[in-house]
DNA sequence: TTCAATATGACAACATGTTGTCAATTACGA
DNA sequence: TCGTAATTGACAACATGTTGTCATATTGAA
């Protein structure tokens, strides 16, 4: 195992290792909001995208199964948090979009989400996050190419 | 929204995206072997630790509940792969070991996934893996101490 | 030593994620 | 245009993860 080799296995045993903490922060952080993380991530993508998204589309930039967000996003539908849109380029796949209800919970989401945000940055210290995100960008970019 | 506190959304938020695409491959890796992500990963941690480890040290180190990883580890001790072994310094706790099945199955693990991470390494280019590790370590840090 | 607080295993209910399958639609190259 | 391959929604079966609860064991402070 060469150092590079060792180190990218750190990196992806310490992703595997933070993913368990980050569900349950977020969970907590919005259980007031009735909100799941697997919720508000949805919410999250959907609302700040600049173009409505399909199902499959969203399965893709979460990095799940298309089957596991269509039933998450069928939910969402049926609780009257987003709504389903006649795509024009598709009969078959509408677009996916927050409701009023929607956007509203995301607002609040959003503003329980930034100041804890900045508390993590503020504890962290000198750590350079902006770095370990691009790093991280960069790991994913090759497993979705492989 | 400060720089810093931008960096840190954006890292958590490819924790997240990083986290269901590595879950995938590694399950795909280890299919031959009949392992699953989760599976792999507790041989990984029980197997390489140098002292024994209980269901619930397991359940911290690995960010996950209690009883997830007490079902879990219940399922592959039935399995053949683990054996729960009499912990002195706890009567009702006992100690996770791999037994001769379970180690030989991690050493074929760790046969896939070495050359796989080596694989990934070669292709990250002069992406600073370890550096990122760090950050995530400190990051953790932060979420475990708060 | 005693006793309250904490930790642990077991179980249940449920949310979230996976794969496999099928029919219908869409995309695309010959 | 045609025909095949890929995509999509729906459904089912199952694995993995969460919380809550309970009884019991352990720990630690008075």
């Amino acid at each position: 195992m060469t150092s590079r080799g060792e180190a990218t296995g750190k990196l992806i045993y310490e992703v595997l290792r933070l993913h368990g903490r980050l569900i349950a922060a977020g969970d907590t952080l919005m259980a007031e909001l009735g909100l799941s993380s697997a919720r508000w991530q949805v919410l999250g993508t959907v609302a700040a995208g600049t173009r409505p998204l399909t199902v499959p589309e969203l399965a893709r930039i979460l990095g799940q199964s298309r089957q596991s967000l269509q039933r998450l996003v069928n939910e969402m539908a049926d609780d009257g948090l987003l709504r389903l849109v006649d795509n024009p380029a598709h009969r078959r796949s509408p677009h996916v979009e927050p409701t009023d209800e929607g956007r509203r919970l995301h607002d609040e989401v959003e503003a329980r989400r930034i100041p804890w945000t900045e508390g993590l940055a503020a504890k962290l210290g000198d750590v350079d996050a902006a770095a370990a995100a691009r790093a991280l960008v960069a790991l994913r970019a090759v497993l979705e190419r492989g």
